[in-house]
DNA sequence: GCATTGACGAAGG
DNA sequence: CCCTTCGCCAATG
Protein backbone atom coordinates (compact mmCIF):
# COMPACT_ATOMS: atom_id res chain seq x y z
CA UNK A 1 0.00 0.00 0.00
CA UNK A 2 1.52 3.13 -1.11
CA UNK A 3 0.75 6.19 0.87
CA UNK A 4 -3.11 6.89 2.70
CA UNK A 5 -2.14 10.31 4.41
CA UNK A 6 -5.93 10.07 4.59
CA UNK A 7 -7.30 9.79 7.69
CA UNK A 8 -11.14 11.34 8.98
CA UNK A 9 -12.57 10.84 12.31
CA UNK A 10 -10.83 8.84 14.82
CA UNK A 11 -11.87 5.51 16.34
CA UNK A 12 -14.22 5.78 19.02
CA UNK A 13 -15.22 2.51 19.23
CA UNK A 14 -13.39 -1.09 19.63
CA UNK A 15 -13.21 -3.69 16.64
CA UNK A 16 -15.99 -5.58 16.00
CA UNK A 17 -14.23 -8.32 18.37
CA UNK A 18 -16.27 -7.12 20.74
CA UNK A 19 -19.30 -8.70 18.81
CA UNK A 20 -21.12 -5.73 20.20
CA UNK A 21 -23.92 -6.66 17.83
CA UNK A 22 -24.78 -3.19 16.97
CA UNK A 23 -25.35 -1.96 13.53
CA UNK A 24 -22.02 -1.97 11.97
CA UNK A 25 -20.45 -2.41 8.46
CA UNK A 26 -19.19 -5.81 9.68
CA UNK A 27 -22.42 -6.17 11.18
CA UNK A 28 -24.07 -7.14 7.86
CA UNK A 29 -20.97 -8.21 6.38
CA UNK A 30 -21.28 -10.63 8.72
CA UNK A 31 -24.83 -11.36 8.30
CA UNK A 32 -24.76 -12.01 4.53
CA UNK A 33 -21.73 -14.33 5.00
CA UNK A 34 -23.85 -16.40 7.82
CA UNK A 35 -26.57 -16.96 4.39
CA UNK A 36 -24.03 -18.56 2.17
CA UNK A 37 -25.55 -22.06 1.74
CA UNK A 38 -22.89 -24.83 2.06
CA UNK A 39 -20.87 -25.82 -0.66
CA UNK A 40 -20.79 -22.44 -1.86
CA UNK A 41 -17.91 -19.38 -1.69
CA UNK A 42 -18.80 -15.54 -2.08
CA UNK A 43 -16.45 -13.22 -2.54
CA UNK A 44 -15.43 -10.11 -0.57
CA UNK A 45 -16.25 -7.92 -3.64
CA UNK A 46 -19.66 -9.46 -4.00
CA UNK A 47 -20.39 -9.18 -0.70
CA UNK A 48 -19.20 -5.47 -0.33
CA UNK A 49 -21.50 -4.69 -3.73
CA UNK A 50 -24.02 -5.94 -2.29
CA UNK A 51 -23.72 -3.87 0.96
CA UNK A 52 -23.40 -0.80 -1.42
CA UNK A 53 -19.70 -0.29 -0.42
CA UNK A 54 -18.33 -2.43 -3.16
CA UNK A 55 -15.08 0.50 -3.60
CA UNK A 56 -14.48 -0.78 -0.25
CA UNK A 57 -14.06 -4.31 -0.68
CA UNK A 58 -10.68 -4.29 1.63
CA UNK A 59 -13.02 -3.32 4.55
CA UNK A 60 -14.87 -6.63 3.94
CA UNK A 61 -11.66 -8.08 4.71
CA UNK A 62 -11.47 -6.35 7.82
CA UNK A 63 -14.76 -7.13 8.91
CA UNK A 64 -13.20 -11.11 8.52
CA UNK A 65 -10.47 -10.06 10.47
CA UNK A 66 -13.30 -10.40 13.09
CA UNK A 67 -15.21 -13.10 12.06
CA UNK A 68 -13.83 -15.54 14.36
CA UNK A 69 -14.42 -13.23 17.69
CA UNK A 70 -18.03 -12.60 16.78
CA UNK A 71 -20.93 -15.10 17.48
CA UNK A 72 -21.87 -17.20 16.01
CA UNK A 73 -19.02 -17.66 14.28
CA UNK A 74 -18.80 -16.30 10.92
CA UNK A 75 -17.53 -19.26 7.90
CA UNK A 76 -14.93 -16.84 6.33
CA UNK A 77 -13.60 -19.96 4.83
CA UNK A 78 -16.63 -19.60 2.47
CA UNK A 79 -14.76 -15.92 1.48
CA UNK A 80 -12.59 -15.91 -0.62
CA UNK A 81 -10.74 -13.20 -3.24
CA UNK A 82 -12.45 -12.51 -6.71
CA UNK A 83 -10.08 -14.34 -8.02
CA UNK A 84 -11.69 -17.74 -6.01
CA UNK A 85 -7.93 -17.27 -4.17
CA UNK A 86 -7.93 -18.29 -0.31
CA UNK A 87 -6.13 -14.93 0.54
CA UNK A 88 -7.15 -15.37 3.92
CA UNK A 89 -6.33 -19.10 4.74
CA UNK A 90 -3.16 -17.40 7.08
CA UNK A 91 -5.50 -16.08 8.70
CA UNK A 92 -7.38 -18.87 10.12
CA UNK A 93 -6.03 -21.35 13.36
CA UNK A 94 -4.72 -23.37 10.50
CA UNK A 95 -3.43 -22.06 7.14
CA UNK A 96 -5.20 -25.41 5.91
CA UNK A 97 -8.59 -24.97 7.99
CA UNK A 98 -10.15 -23.08 5.50
CA UNK A 99 -9.23 -25.42 2.45
CA UNK A 100 -9.76 -28.30 4.71
CA UNK A 101 -12.91 -27.10 5.62
CA UNK A 102 -14.02 -25.78 1.93
CA UNK A 103 -13.43 -29.47 0.59
CA UNK A 104 -15.93 -30.98 3.31
CA UNK A 105 -18.12 -28.95 1.85
CA UNK A 106 -17.93 -30.27 -1.55
CA UNK A 107 -15.51 -26.96 -2.86
CA UNK A 108 -12.63 -28.43 -4.72
CA UNK A 109 -9.61 -26.67 -3.85
CA UNK A 110 -6.21 -26.76 -5.31
CA UNK A 111 -3.25 -24.74 -4.91
CA UNK A 112 -5.41 -22.90 -2.55
CA UNK A 113 -7.62 -21.84 -4.94
CA UNK A 114 -11.50 -22.90 -5.52
CA UNK A 115 -11.01 -24.63 -9.48
CA UNK A 116 -14.89 -24.67 -9.32
CA UNK A 117 -15.14 -21.09 -7.67
CA UNK A 118 -17.58 -20.33 -10.86
CA UNK A 119 -19.88 -22.88 -9.70
CA UNK A 120 -19.90 -22.36 -6.51
CA UNK A 121 -19.65 -18.96 -6.55
CA UNK A 122 -22.67 -17.29 -4.69
CA UNK A 123 -23.68 -13.96 -5.01
CA UNK A 124 -25.84 -12.33 -2.62
CA UNK A 125 -26.66 -9.29 -4.69
CA UNK A 126 -28.06 -11.86 -7.03
CA UNK A 127 -29.18 -15.31 -4.83
CA UNK A 128 -30.85 -12.81 -2.56
CA UNK A 129 -31.85 -10.24 -5.18
CA UNK A 130 -31.78 -6.81 -3.53
C1' DG B 1 -2.30 13.40 15.10
C1' DC B 2 0.23 11.45 11.25
C1' DA B 3 2.10 7.37 8.74
C1' DT B 4 1.57 2.61 7.42
C1' DT B 5 -0.84 -1.34 6.60
C1' DG B 6 -4.58 -4.61 5.11
C1' DA B 7 -8.28 -11.54 4.20
C1' DC B 8 -9.70 -6.61 -2.42
C1' DG B 9 -10.65 -4.90 -6.93
C1' DA B 10 -10.40 -2.47 -11.05
C1' DA B 11 -7.78 0.27 -14.17
C1' DG B 12 -3.54 1.76 -16.38
C1' DG B 13 1.19 1.22 -18.35
C1' DC C 1 -0.29 -10.21 -20.81
C1' DC C 2 2.21 -9.03 -16.42
C1' DC C 3 3.13 -5.68 -13.21
C1' DT C 4 2.28 -1.33 -10.96
C1' DT C 5 -0.76 2.22 -9.04
C1' DC C 6 -4.94 4.10 -7.12
C1' DG C 7 -9.12 3.99 -4.43
C1' DC C 8 -11.65 2.91 -0.18
C1' DC C 9 -12.13 2.99 5.03
C1' DA C 10 -10.70 1.51 9.36
C1' DA C 11 -7.24 0.01 12.74
C1' DT C 12 -2.77 0.08 14.62
C1' DG C 13 1.86 1.91 15.68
Amino acid sequence: MKSAKKQKGISAKQPPAKADRKDSFFETVYDVVRLVPKGRATSYGAIAAYIGTKLSARMVGWAMNAAGTVRPKVPAHRVVNRNGMLSGRHHFSTPTLMEELLKKEGIKVVNDTITDFDKVFWDPAKELEL
